[in-house]
DNA sequence: GTTACGACCTATCATTTCGATACATCAGGC
DNA sequence: GCCTGATGTATCGAAATGATAGGTCGTAAC
């Protein structure tokens, strides 16, 4: 869901559409695309609903006098209403949360999540993912006389590219169980995956 | 483009519907989703231009008699037509050729291409590609204190999964231009690009 | 100074695509 | 016989996309 990410944005800092959309392209990255055409009525529905309220920033530098400005940019900042909508949203970690499109957004967000949230989105998502390996490999076995070369070479990277993600998916399951456990004197420091954690440690709000 | 991948399986055999989006979805793997609501229209539209027709199968094993079927599976089969339109998608390799959901179908369907064609494509893709990781690379750079623990790794996870695939495509155009070398006595046989369309052992099964 | 240019920023719209669903046939299990 | 799951065609509302238009601002060239 696209609300999910941006009042997840908004959460930190008041933002305009702009520098959202900058923000939440460099944050997923590849993984998703993110256009004006649904950026804005996605904000225009927040803003409607009472998630997110425009932010006049006092006089915004450069603004002579009474000046009034006719298409600046437009700051919105997040309502108590948006953070209760954004915390049902991070709350929600069904079947849909770890989609290929959804993860993404999920994962970046997990800072403001709970630990039970984040392995079971994890673990959820390595499910998905371990199927889509079988599949894969079923269909590599069952066909691999009858294709051509290139067919068959974009299948095996498919599958290449899903095992490393499982991979993945393990460390930070492990990673994640371990800074869980409560007992353990096993950590002044790990050689293995850094996990300097200071974000979580004063929590208070969100 | 879509039509593109459905001319490109049914010059191979004729098929239906069903079988079109297991195949795609198969060969795409995890690249691409395919839904019937865009197979369906896309199969009509090239039956209406004239790019497919319907192949009726004689008596398809089970008919009794003149018992004529309200709504069987139906089979289409390329057109010359149709050829000529695959062979106009298959030559233009332009900037949207190396887009992500692009590049998949392309390469799916290298073998029926020459091999300039191949290798306009990938170098195409490789540089695209590239320049996704220097903007990852200066994105991580810039922000590599602000971020907490879980965007910096998605942003990581990220860039690792470009640079891989920027490896596989150099391996890929090693390969190719490899094998395009006309001097080389390594080719008595050229294993390149075949053309004999038997549509081998004539379905028997579906 | 003023003009031009590129960046920043909001906004819309036609076309495409998805996801869910309806409906129908058929094979096999029990 | 009945139920379940795979096979198949087809459509529809709700979304997203990509392209594009248009407005503002800083700044550097002329």
């Amino acid at each position: 869901m696209l609300q999910f990410a941006v009042l997840g944005l908004l959460h930190d800092a008041p933002m305009h559409g702009y520098e959202l959309r900058k923000r939440l392209s460099s944050v997923l990255g590849a993984f998703r695309a993110l256009s004006y055409g649904s950026l804005y009525p996605c904000l225009r529905n927040l803003h409607s609903e009472g998630s997110i309220v425009e932010d006049e920033p006092a006089e915004p530098r450069g603004t002579r006098a009474g000046e009034l400005r006719k298409r600046g940019r437009i700051v919105y900042r997040i309502t108590a209403e948006g953070k209760e909508r954004l915390n049902e949203l991070l709350a929600e970690a069904g079947p849909s949360s770890w989609e290929d499109e959804t993860f993404g957004v999920h994962f970046a967000f997990f800072g403001q999540t709970d630990a039970e949230t984040r392995l079971r989105i994890l673990e959820g998502r390595r499910i998905r993912l371990e199927e889509r390996v079988g599949g894969l490999r079923a269909g590599l076995g069952r066909t691999r006389e009858r294709l051509d070369t290139y067919t068959l070479e974009l299948q095996r990277h498919g599958l290449e590219s899903v095992e490393r993600e499982v991979r993945w998916l393990n460390e930070l399951i492990a990673t994640e169980r371990a800074t869980r456990r409560p007992f353990a004197a096993l950590s002044p420091e790990r050689p293995h995956h850094d996990t300097t954690r200071q974000k979580e440690a004063p929590d208070g709000e969100h």
